[in-house]
DNA sequence: AACTATTTATAAGA
DNA sequence: TTCTTATAAATAGTT
């Protein structure tokens, strides 16, 4: 977990497969230490490398068997009441990757839409291109800003002075919604990004936030 | 390990606790699925929660009686061979606590005598507070400029246009090494500052590195 | 073995 | 409890 992302898997080179396995085990009985100092629980950890007949263990072998013993004295149904750890360990990894994968593509979706949103504005028109569900997006979007510019304003105290571009916000996303020429005055989006910069959510108001393509 | 810097120490408050063996437990047994996936070594952890009766196992509880018996079939000899494991740990950790103890005193040091670097090139003076040892930093600290710097114009190949620049520095240098007055030019400091900023080591050139006291 | 750029783990807080 | 988020730690690839 550095400089690339590994793929789980047998990593087949021997000498790296030999330094992972070094780094990886002293980072591991580090965790077991931790986790028993800091919770004052019993655990232990053996681990057989490839090719040492001896297995490093942790606590010291005493300590093992000592987890171990208290382990043995369990009766068999008991030891075996997670016996499907295993599996259901790997289920919930895969559910967490599918969840994660989802919220990635929400987040795409969005920074997508921000983009179009941008660049509607600087062409002052909506591309032929847009499909409708883009178009449905974008005038989500747009909502979602409008509810955060309106937020701003409430906490700000300056409706007076920004009423009238409030307006215009609006008409735009009328104008989007019925996919018609609301965008069409060329100067409205300079306008835009010129006054309403400092109450986008975003940090550089006009353009898109630092980092947003990273 | 994160927004705050936990001390290894039994965890007092229960809630904290048992919410902290809950996250380490299970990253915990994620490492050692990650290592016995990548090495393709055999290894099982015992992990006895606080107040449960049966422990958390990885593998599967079969995974661990193949790991156990493994282990038990090992004379006694074998098995205690690193029974000062735990011991040797804690040494390590101690020795490793130190080394990073003294890196980080090293770095302290550089900081403050930058930071005293630049006081000086601001006053046009060196203060009567420095004493001897913080001046022997100072020109060591000066000389690793200078070196960069040197480095840096043999890069560019701007020789011409810095050279005199550089016997400046040297004149510093020299001044400070015998505590002498080269620097009392109130103007030469600011002149340096404006002229010197981009081959500087630093980001900002005439004023500390972005975060350097963060 | 030591060094960093990155990825992970995780302590607090929401 | 689960979800964020800021930070601390682990560690892959390099030297």
């Amino acid at each position: 977990m550095a400089r690339k992302k590994v793929k789980l898997a047998y990593i087949t080179c021997d000498s790296k497969r030999r330094g992972t396995f070094k780094k990886r085990k002293n980072g591991l009985i580090k965790k077991i230490d931790e986790i028993s100092t800091l919770c004052g629980i019993e655990a232990c950890a053996i681990i057989f490398g490839e090719s040492e007949p001896q297995p490093e263990v942790w606590p010291s072998p005493m300590g093992v068997q000592k987890v171990l013993s208290r382990f043995k004295r369990l009766p068999e149904m008991e030891q075996s009441k997670k016996m499907l750890n295993q599996e259901s360990f790997m289920k919930q990894r895969i559910q967490k990757a599918q969840e994660h994968l989802n919220k990635q593509k929400i987040d795409n979706k969005r920074k997508e839409m921000t983009h179009l949103m941008f660049q509607c504005l600087n062409a002052g028109q909506i591309f032929e291109s847009v499909n409708m569900s883009d178009l449905n997006d974008l005038s989500w979007l747009i909502d979602l800003n409008l509810k955060q510019i309106e937020r701003k304003i409430d906490e700000t105290q300056v409706k007076e002075v920004v009423e009238n571009r409030v307006e215009n916000i609006n008409g735009m996303e009328q104008g989007m919604m019925n996919n018609v020429d609301v965008m069409q005055r060329q100067n409205w989006s300079m306008d835009f990004n010129n006054n309403i910069g400092d109450i986008l959510p975003f940090e550089n108001g006009n353009c898109l936030p630092n980092g947003f393509w990273s």
